[in-house]
DNA sequence: CGGATATATCTTGATATCAAGATAAATTAT
DNA sequence: ATAATTTATCTTGATATCAAGATATATCCG
């Protein structure tokens, strides 16, 4: 067992719950903290690289959940919005957006017409390319100081909360 | 080395980006899709818990920040703001609504006319006094699954991101 | 076939958030 | 002391989001 060697912001939080309220065991308190405090710090780091490429986070999702999809890059809304998590009426802004913006077009599905399939346009499709090369550059040099067994610990230990997360979701 | 158990919903997109851009090494995108869809799908438990206290999460973190400081349970705008990573005008919107709401009161700081105290009202003290109690027995059960080695090493791998990415922070 | 139900999407109205600028008070440097 | 700078907060305008309801189409079942 090795001490962690300096306290972070999550730690401060707990040492005030634990003198104020010493009757709660508030360790998963510490989790969560840290889970979404990092959650958070990532996000701006990322924003930077989306930037770079006059794109935000979300229009990054959109573009790159219809890039990962395949040749014709073509999918339904309600595909993309349960993939994202995020609601139907989101779904229609982000779309509406990138329909404007011509990185998307939308489509008659021969097999359904309560939707209109949405597709990555050759400009779409040559940004999110580019993007991505950026975006997983960037990833690797920030993950880059906890390779080794941080890292490793990390993965085994995500991986495992999310799938405890996705069997016990709500039905 | 054990075998991951199933696939999980990032496990997917990972295969996808795998098939699609077979030159990228999209390991990283791993921890980020799970860290992010795992914080998703907890604020959403956590949301029932507040609910039952008509609270919502973000009045709760707060209401939190103020309690744990302890008596007087008075903290300047600046220090509620920079706690929780959001931005000025959000607080004073928070504030504002907090206040209508009886839970927390502003007052005069005699050692800094810029500053309006924010203080928990007696009200305010008793309600956060018991949804934290919820509160921490909600995270309890959740996290209950993972207790033994997995939880181990998520909060081992949590506490050395952080660490990074606090300490790697842009100045 | 035709009615009932389910599904896919969009619309509407209310919130929460941020970025940038405005205001006011405190501090620092002559 | 006073001008310049820094700090603390609030205001404003734009955007992203959700929940709930509306609409249109599909599917199922007798």
């Amino acid at each position: 067992m090795k001490a962690k060697p300096q306290k972070d912001a999550v730690d401060l939080i707990l040492d005030q719950w634990g003198r104020e309220r010493p009757d709660l065991d508030v360790t998963p308190m510490g989790t969560l903290g840290r889970l979404n405090r990092s959650a958070a710090l990532l996000q701006r780091r990322l924003d930077v690289v989306f930037a770079e490429f006059g794109m935000t986070l979300w229009e990054f999702d959109v573009l790159a959940t219809l890039r990962r999809s395949g040749t014709p890059y073509c999918l339904a809304p309600t595909a993309l919005f349960s993939t994202l998590m995020i609601t139907s009426g989101t779904m229609t802004h982000r779309l509406k957006s990138l329909e404007s913006s011509g990185l998307v077009e939308r489509e008659v599905n021969p097999d359904d017409a309560r939707s209109k399939l949405v597709k990555l346009t050759d400009k779409g499709l040559d940004l999110i390319n580019r993007t991505v090369e950026a975006h997983v550059d960037n990833i690797h040099g920030i993950l880059a100081p906890l390779a080794g067994t941080d890292l490793e610990a990390l993965d085994q230990g995500l991986a495992a909360m999310l799938d405890m997360l996705e069997s016990t979701d709500a039905q």
